[in-house]
DNA sequence: TAGATTGTCTAGCGGTGCTAAGATCCGGTC
DNA sequence: GACCGGATCTTAGCACCGCTAGACAATCTA
């Protein structure tokens, strides 16, 4: 029995190894630079043992942005928590700010991770229920549509702020902006 | 001198059908799809003709992106003639819809297109300068702020969207919804 | 018509994702 | 302790990618 155990809990490492290199070189070199090679390498492995552990590069990409889903969750909450919509939006802004390449994978790259379906995994509910709770007081009749407004301004500020076609020192600015808009709707 | 000019024509010519297929397949297929080898047989060349007009694969969606700048700033001009903040918005949204491969060469890949620059071209300040005359008159102390915000929301709305991540069934009532709270603030 | 210029192609480099086939390790059984 | 069988790993290779050097053909200039 323990033999077995002991295989799986080393596999299981392998995977995590894996992950969080896969992680660390897109946040350093962006996820162009996540190959099969390079990665294979930075785990000391040969590229085969990847699919071992997972069946396509896209399915690496798609682990990560899993991770990303349950940390940005738990960011919205806090921050909710916290402060209310403006902290809500200052966490989302955050996450995005210092996890480009997570966030990247969770919002921008193709994914088959799907959303507003059945099959959609949990945390992605979660999430989505976050920012629902924050913004049901001031649209009590129909809470999801200014949910999907909300979120989108917040999307369309981190994405545009990390292509750097935003002016970078009017961070602050832009969110008071956002928040006011909401708050008085 | 007719000689010079006719190699001078069948040459811009060339140009102008890569750039056209380069569209047509990206518009079809995805920006994945176009690839030198695939392109260089839908134009009936070899690849490295395509080098003689572009320096590289990337200068080709650059190139595609300017001309959306063109189309996009003229159907933003002509909803705000029409309905002010609502027909721009709804102009915007549109050829997002109408145009994904274009729109993602203009704002989502990788460019070495400059905005908030000196080298910016003049194009992408008149497409920013059509939504700022737009959004002014609900702003008129920092108007530049309050454009960024609503063109972020409208980035958002329109990326989230063409990635299957918002309700089909709402695009109205999003638009609705944001139309709304930024003439409010 | 001779030479220079321009245009085009074939072939090839090093890279990519991914996989088949064989070697190797290692736990379970006699 | 010897051996078997399955899990694990590596080498080698496929077809594709962006891009370019060098040979060859077509066209313009003089």
């Amino acid at each position: 029995m323990p033999s077995q155990t002991r295989r799986e809990r080393a596999r299981e490492e392998r995977r995590e190894l894996i992950l969080r290199t896969a992680r660390e070189l897109a946040e350093a070199e962006g996820w162009e630079a996540v190959t099969t090679r390079r990665l294979a390498e930075a785990v000391d492995y040969s590229q085969p043992v990847l699919y071992g552990h997972f069946k396509n590069m896209d399915a690496i990409s798609t682990a990560v942005a899993l991770e990303g889903f349950e940390e940005l969750a738990a960011g919205l909450r806090a921050g909710r928590e916290h402060d209310g919509l403006r902290g809500l939006a200052e966490a989302y802004l955050r996450y995005a700010e210092d996890h480009p390449a997570v966030y990247d994978a969770m919002f921008v790259r193709r994914t088959d991770l799907v959303f507003g379906d059945a099959g959609t995994p949990e945390i992605l509910r979660t999430t989505f229920g976050e920012i629902l709770a924050v913004v049901t007081p001031f649209a009590p009749d129909d809470p999801e549509t200014l949910t999907e407004v909300f979120w989108s301004s917040l999307h369309g500020l981190a994405t545009l702020a990390n292509g750097s076609r935003l002016r970078p020192t009017h961070h602050q600015q832009r969110l008071d902006h956002l928040v006011a808009i909401i708050s008085h709707s």
